[in-house]
Order: structure tokens, then C-alpha cells, then sequence
DNA sequence: CTAAGATGGTCAACGTGGTTGTCCAAAACG
DNA sequence: CGTTTTGGACAACCACGTTGACCATCTTAG
């Protein structure tokens, strides 16, 4: 049985899963249920400086469209505004807003957390070998966010 | 900074992205182009004995309309056939053509390569230790294909 | 044995997400 | 200046998952 290889993908996206299943349960318990996972990486890369929807796109990887639609959504929701750009009037900047920039900082409380309950299970060491393993193997590669156009067909 | 905790996440599914575009892109150069990340771990659960789509949905954790029109793809491309079953009319079984079967030793094989690739990098001791460490800290959680849904808004 | 319920499959409608293509206004550059 | 580049938005389109409804078939209870 080969299965050995085909258990560490597995493992890895389980363990993905897990850690943003966490988080959001727990921001939704704190009055943010409309949050979805795709979201905590978005706020993450606006950041508390703010960027622009092409910007945007661009460190997700994907479409200024796309990012766009997605600021869009988060703009409803009450997480981020549009404010022009004094200097360059074809630019609109976006900025978290209060409440973005709460579940912004209380996200990274909560992946925290997790971390520290994955460190109780398996052991601070450990845990930090598996991140230098990991950081190792995959290098400096960034997140992509266009995880549905490239997990479906 | 806390980005500690928000590393670990990002490395694990970067790892996992990594090694599902591996197996897409070598299979992609043996003549299945058209296959997607996805459909790996729809082979992996219809399995060399097959099942029919309300099961291969449970596994997947889909609905069964779901299952079905992922099949419908994997029909249309022939990596998959539907046959009625002769004990019970309702039912139609789907297996793995032989070309099917191929792909899913063929991803099994190309998985443990870039396992080995990842051992000798990190040292198979290592690897071996994150493989153990994800097992205990995820559990017995089973891998759920609404990924899109479950990512997307 | 028949009637009621459960099960497998398919069709249709809907919502979301990403993509490409197109267009426009504002800046940057020659 | 005029041309090119850039940021943004609109529209059309496709893929995927969901729920709801419907039908055929098997199962089970009265």
C-alpha cells in the first residue's frame, strides 16, 4: 500500500482546515458569523495600512476583478471602506475599519490559541520543527487565493 | 508580532498546494491534462471496488448532487463508468475505467516521489516526525471535498 | 399482500467565486 | 502636447455546491 505519500496531503489540508474551522467558529461566537475563511486572509492582506484593489489582487493571486467582488462583499458586511486617494484620484484605498481591524487582531489571538493547543498536544518542540520543516520544503512561495477556480474544475 | 500563529496555517496549505500541483502537473505531462486537483481524492474514494454517488457524496462530504455531477465530468473525460446494478434497480454503480485505474496508481507513485523529495530535504526522520505530529494533533477527521463552498463566501 | 416509508438518482433553480473582455478616467511618460 | 499605462467598474460566462422537488424502486410494517 502506497499510501504513505498520499497521507501527508491529506494531513496537511485536514490540519489547514482545522485551524480556520477554529478560528471562524470562535470569531463567529464573538459576533462575526458572516465571516467566511476565505475573509481572515483578505483582512490579513490589507493589513492595518490598507491597499488597493488591483494591490490586492495581486498579493492573493488573483484578478483585480475578483478582488474587487470580494471587497465588495466585506464592504457590506461593515469590515472595510473606500476612501479616494488625494493624490491619485483613480485610486481608492482601502482601509479596515474598526470592526476589521478588531477581527483582524483578535484572529491572530485566536490562531494563536490553536497553535498552543497544537504545542500541548505534540510538544512546543516538535510543533516548531514542523513549521521550520514546512517553511523549508515549501519556501518563500505565497498564499494563493484562488482556491476554488483551482481546487474544482 | 503575533504571525506565529498565522504562519502555521499558510505553511500548510501552501505544502498541500505544492504537492497537489506536483501530482496535477506530472500527470498533466502523461497525457491527463484535464484533470483537477479535485478529482485525485474523488479516485481515491470511489477506490478500485467502486460505489454509487449517494456513498462517494458521504465520503466526500457532499451532497449526492454534488458527487453526481463531479462524476458526470469524470464520465464525459472516461476515467469513470456508471452500470446499474442487477440487485437492485435503483442503484448505479460507478467504477473506475481502466484508464481511471491507471491515474490512480500513476498519483499514488508520483505522491510517494514528492514524499522523497520532501524527505531528502528535510531528512526522512523529520518528515516522518510532521506526518506522525499532524495524525495526532488533527485526529481522525475525514477529508471533505466541499472545498469551494466551504472557502468561498 | 398491500400500503407507507426509505433510498438512489436526476432535473431545475439559485448563489457565490473567479475569469476574460471591454471601457473609461486619471496619471505617467515620450 | 499626444500616447501609453494604470486603477476601477461593468458584463457575460463557466464551474461548483446547495436546496427543493420528483420519480422509480426497494423495504418494511400492518
Amino acid at each position: 500500500m502506497s499510501s504513505d505519500g498520499f497521507l501527508l496531503p491529506l494531513r496537511l489540508f485536514v490540519g489547514f482546515r482545522q485551524l480556520i474551522d477554529g478560528v471562524h467558529a470562535e470569531l463567529a461566537r464573538e459576533g462575526h458569523p458572516e465571516l467566511r475563511p476565505l475573509h481572515g486572509f483578505v483582512f490579513q492582506a490589507i493589513g492595518l495600512d490598507g491597499t488597493t484593489a488591483v494591490e490586492l489582487g495581486r498579493r492573493l493571486g488573483v484578478s483585480k476583478q475578483a478582488a474587487g467582488k470580494t471587497l465588495d462583499g466585506l464592504e457590506r458586511l461593515g469590515y472595510v471602506e473606500r476612501t479616494t486617494d488625494p493624490q491619485d484620484a483613480r485610486r481608492k484605498l482601502v482601509k479596515l475599519t474598526d470592526r476589521g481591524v478588531q477581527v483582524l487582531i483578535r484572529s491572530a489571538q485566536i490562531f494563536d490559541e490553536l497553535r498552543a493547543e497544537w504545542a500541548a498536544r505534540i510538544g512546543p518542540d516538535r510543533l516548531s520543527e514542523l513549521e521550520q520543516d514546512l517553511v523549508t520544503v515549501t519556501g518563500a512561495e505565497a498564499f494563493r487565493l484562488d482556491v476554488p477556480g483551482w481546487f474544482g474544475s
